[in-house]
DNA sequence: TCAACCGTATTATAACTATAATACGGTTGA
DNA sequence: TCAACCGTATTATAGTTATAATACGGTTGA
């Protein structure tokens, strides 16, 4: 049964959209592997404070995916190949840095300022 | 008159948000100062795509933080002190570095290669 | 078997974001 | 002066996100 106790619902963007990039983080990270268990949507919901119809969305759009599989009545599992794995890791990873690269950029700070901040905020 | 050439709209957050951003970021960059003329309305919008409306919320919220000053009628133009420049730098150099560090952590990416990563993709 | 789960679906409500089409009166430069 | 701007406001429509309350039938373990 894969875990939601490092998750933390932050940010602006959609609540949908936090699971499916902490279940994706999870993958790259190789907590999270094929054929785990999923929570079902009652209970994740109710874990995570939200709306049955909340985590349905982000498991059906990780379905579309082929991240995960479900059958109606039963519990729903992970389904993650290497190539899947290759490929989140490489678009989240890139991303990731490119957010931060594009900001610091268009704040006038240097790779090496960028690279400090980083250092210092890290641990 | 301050310059939006280099706005790009991209992410899934709301537009208002990005401009409002690329704003801030410029003001932290100095290429944005006090007493600068911004765009109308109308012409932001039409610079930008957007609807006139989005412009004018984005405009409407900067006005809130007292870093845009509006008189019906005539031009608008920023107003920003040296005190608002230290804390908003403050607020998005720790922001956007936390994002990355939050991400990079939760994948199970180390600082070192992190680091590297941001080396690669920088230029 | 069958109660307790499960996935799935539907309907309603509400806030937020974005667009569209207007309208009003204030400001300003040629 | 006055046309061309400006900021501001209103109304309507639509898609997305999130919640709430149900409901249906499938799966599974004690």
């Amino acid at each position: 049964m894969i875990s939601f106790e490092h998750f933390k619902m932050e940010d602006g963007s959609p609540i949908y959209t936090q699971i499916i990039l902490y279940i994706k983080r999870g993958i790259i990270a190789g907590t999270i592997r094929d054929q785990d268990e999923i929570p079902s949507r009652r209970v994740l919901s109710s874990l995570l404070g939200v709306n049955p119809n909340t985590v349905q969305k982000a498991y059906r759009m990780l379905e579309e995916e082929n991240l995960i599989e479900s059958r109606s009545g039963a519990k729903s599992f992970m389904t993650v190949s290497q190539i899947q794995v290759d490929l989140i890791r490489a678009q989240l990873l890139e991303s990731n840095a490119r957010n931060l690269i594009t900001g610091m950029k268009q704040m006038g700070i240097s790779k090496e300022e960028a690279h400090k901040l980083i250092e210092k905020l890290w641990d």
